[in-house]
DNA sequence: GGACCGACTTGACCTGGGTCAAGTCCGCGG
DNA sequence: CCGCGGACTTGACCCAGGTCAAGTCGGTCC
């Protein structure tokens, strides 16, 4: 795993794993006292850089990580050099799982698009909590079984959705992340800030950049989200849950 | 699980577990004796015709099923309507893993594409097997581990690659398979027939069927593989595996 | 401040694949 | 043998999104 340009992460250095935020939300939810004794010496938290990269495919996985903040992609290249954002891992997520759980090499790259803090298990002591706390084992499979499901929808959209939809269906991800604000309370508006370049929300949608300019603009002629820069505000969540249809 | 116009497999009912020549290439390969007896007791194989249907997305999930011959598809329909074949389950592989392992419900419907025969397990024998051999829990994750990459390379070449290379690659997945004959012996022909309608072949491909005859036709005339029907006959599989870049 | 550079936008144009409407083919029942 | 119906094919046309070539904008480094 890659540590070129890291830092030890300030706020990681402070917490210890029994008071740590994010555990209780967490796939490590379940771990009792006796797991996080072992997950508190083996584990290591830094803080990840825009655009470095955490592993590429065909690194061997070392172990488990957890976002804690930012945002990672898993992005697959072809041999033809034609490359893709198959999926975006948000916060509180466990990520590399299934190079971890599986052929023990990982199939894509993961690549941090806003600075992350980024937890890392080593293998071993994955292991040692699986034993001591099974249940750790089953949030895993959990974990793995929610990704496979998220991947055969997310083909289901690349197949059979126009572009417009797929947007906004991404918007309304980046919309139930934890960095979105509702300036009224009232859970009717949200405003929150890209955390990806115009290219690489581009490459998630699997279109080109200039199509996705287009897309913007014609969507904010229709009122349902507005897009100034980064800035993302949308007046009404639920007409745009009813405009992508659920 | 429905069981419409199902029959008892003739071939099943003459196999003991033991002997049963499916289960050494399947996820549960590494079972020892012990747990052959569970599998025994706890198991279940019937034909399914073609056209049937193993599960649908909602129903709750019973056990894991294995597929010993034919052809699955793995089918999702988005609200409005508009569906697509996911994936394809080829023999001997396990399926429903995602919602065994996960929520318990299945996300999507599971239809016979060619007549099939499948070994279903049931929840509380698969629990027992894994308690007895905790290597069979490794390898079902294991099976989990591999469906999630293949389900992100499946992004990749859905959202990158044009329709003619989509279609050589499901052909070459096909050719792979038991069913396929090699004329010669040289291992460089290969004939089978599609065990997949016109139809379901464009759903996989997330196309029109109008579409996919076009191609087909196009490829026709590039000599690297010739369909006549359902007959597919690939000249020089060498040749088509540097079509597609590999 | 100014020069530079990369990210983004805009416009003009093209094309892969979708859509719609006729066919044709084939298997089946009578 | 005929008539029917569903699966597949063919042709004509269209349009979403890709491509290419200029822009413009914003940030950073002297």
């Amino acid at each position: 795993m890659a540590r070129t340009s890291t830092r030890p992460d300030e706020e990681g250095c402070r917490l210890s794993c029994r008071s740590c935020p994010f555990r209780p939300e967490s796939d490590l939810r379940d771990l009792g006292p006796a797991g996080i004794d072992l997950l508190q010496l083996g584990h290591d938290r830094r803080i990840w850089p825009a655009g470095s990269r955490v592993f590429r495919a065909g690194d061997p996985c070392p172990g488990v990580s957890i976002l804690t903040r930012g945002l990672i992609a898993i992005r697959k290249v072809s041999p033809e050099g034609r490359s893709m954002i198959v999926r975006l891992v948000f916060p509180v997520r466990a990520f590399g799982l299934a190079a971890f759980l599986g052929p023990g090499r990982h199939g894509a790259d993961a690549v941090v698009l806003s600075e992350s803090s980024i937890c890392t298990v080593g293998k071993r002591t994955v292991t040692a909590m699986i034993e001591q706390d099974p249940s750790v084992g089953r949030s895993l499979m959990n974990r793995l079984s929610q990704d496979l499901l998220a991947a055969e929808e997310a083909i289901l959209v690349l197949g059979r959705m126009p572009v417009r939809e797929r947007f906004l269906r991404l918007m309304l991800q980046l919309a139930a992340q934890p960095w979105a604000q509702d300036p009224d309370g009232d859970g009717d508006r949200v405003q929150f800030d890209l955390p990806l370049s115009r290219q690489d929300l581009a490459s998630t949608l699997g279109i080109r950049p200039e199509t996705l300019t287009r897309t913007i603009h014609e969507l904010d002629g229709c009122g349902l989200i507005r897009i100034r820069g980064r800035r993302v505000s949308v007046p009404d969540l639920g007409g745009l849950l009813t405009a992508v249809g659920e």
